[in-house]
DNA sequence: GTATGTATTAAACAAACGTATGAATAAAAC
DNA sequence: GTTTTATTCATACGTTTGTTTAATACATAC
């Protein structure tokens, strides 16, 4: 427990931390408190109720991160001027700031990324209601970047493939004890860039990927000859 | 609640609904047991404790589901003879089982997809133990098996690559909310065969990307032109 | 000094938790 | 039939939960 913050801080940090290491529910008042080396009643005078601490915790860090990613998206365009904005530039504005949350987050392993990659799924109508709070504009604008750069896809397709990137991001924020545990230590999760280059190489593919011809038959002939695609090929519906 | 089966199924199918409703901290046995319509102590009967419920839970759907991953993956194998099994194919064994559960789980809204997605980000040790064991050999076999689809690309990039269409699927199995309410109804996630097809694409389009040419070096230069990229790049590392 | 508003403390609250017990009931074996 | 085994039941146990209360300490203002 850190001594030097306010009562305040100190349980925002414990609470960020044993929340990451045991969930929401698994994680009780007294835990925290004594944690964080304050009264068991801190919690309920400087925040309301747990559900309010639960959302302090998560508005305080994604926030500024979300902050960052849209400064990070003006840049880009900005930059850009009437041009497009190239689809890796917008997975990157979009994943950096969680990856690397440099001066929002202390460093080192950080409990922040595996609760915000634990978030999205979380049960529960308090998360949600947060998530839809913090992120509803963030998804708005990232779309219609993701748009303007590949205008031959449905926004439809847009949303689902921005869908699958956030599931790879959210799963190497929460879940690199998996990779960890499968590959004996073959793939190094300590390395922030590396993990960064990985996961923008695999989403801006998987989002450039050429519609499938029939999106809502049934399924396409299971045995393609591999090798790259070849074009984006044009949709049939909406 | 159900009144066809025996107590143990009763409280088997009612735990998995809760579970993936409130999680698993967030659901008592008290609620599982009076949605089954059972008494309080048939849990610590049938099963020893709520962990062996828990693992019984994961277990009872997880070995049907990685029986099936494995038969299709065989499949695949023994029909290619000596040829290689596309990255496609690969991808539709490992991904149908769990989007297309026919004949392991009753169809219709299904809480087990929720609950499998759930339980990659699920702290704990109890999850991480059942999941290790259900899921080890599944990773090996695939591993194995985009590795020969694959062999220019060194083996902890497929298990990056692997992981990362972990992600995007345990996404799309858990957080479904997430895209139907940025969607606003734009995007259908009822259908099945719809979500299998735009996975299975992102996911390939993913994997088969080409390697970046310093992995573990700086970030590469953020601005490359779009496109389709052309073909693997030669990896310089391991 | 006294007053005033803020922060911390120990103690208690009712409610809910997982688990255990022993009696009652049903089913099966003999 | 009786005996034996498997299952269900109401009830209780000891903890732990989030929250509240009333008293105390500590500032700064007057």
């Amino acid at each position: 427990m850190r001594t030097g913050d306010s009562t305040k801080e100190r349980i925002l940090d414990n609470a960020e931390r044993l929340f990451a290491e045991r969930g929401f529910d698994g994680t009780s008042l007294r835990a925290i408190t004594s944690a964080a080396g304050v009264n068991l009643a801190a919690v309920n005078y400087h925040f309301r109720s747990k559900n309010d601490l639960i959302q302090e915790v998560f508005s305080r860090r994604l926030a500024p991160i979300n902050a960052r990613r849209l400064a990070l998206l003006d840049a880009c365009e900005n930059e850009a001027g009437n041009g497009v904005v190239s689809v890796e530039r917008v997975v990157r504005a979009f994943v950096e700031p969680l990856l690397r949350p440099e001066g929002i987050a202390p460093a080192g392993r950080l409990p922040l990324q595996t609760l915000l990659g634990r978030m999205y799924a979380e049960p529960g109508r308090n998360v949600r209601k947060i998530f839809l709070g913090e992120m509803k504009e963030v998804a708005r604008r990232f779309r219609d970047a993701f748009q303007r750069a590949l205008p031959e896809v449905p926004p439809n397709e847009i949303l689902w493939r921005l869908h699958f990137t956030i599931g790879a991001m959210a799963h190497t924020l929460a879940a690199s004890w998996i990779i960890e545990m499968l590959s004996g230590g073959l793939c190094d999760t300590s390395d922030a860039n590396g993990k960064i280059e990985r996961l923008v190489a695999f989403a801006v593919a998987g989002i450039e990927s050429p519609l499938p011809l029939r999106a809502h038959g049934r399924r396409a002939r299971p045995s393609r000859p591999p090798g790259p695609r070849r074009a984006l090929a044009k949709r049939e519906d909406l």
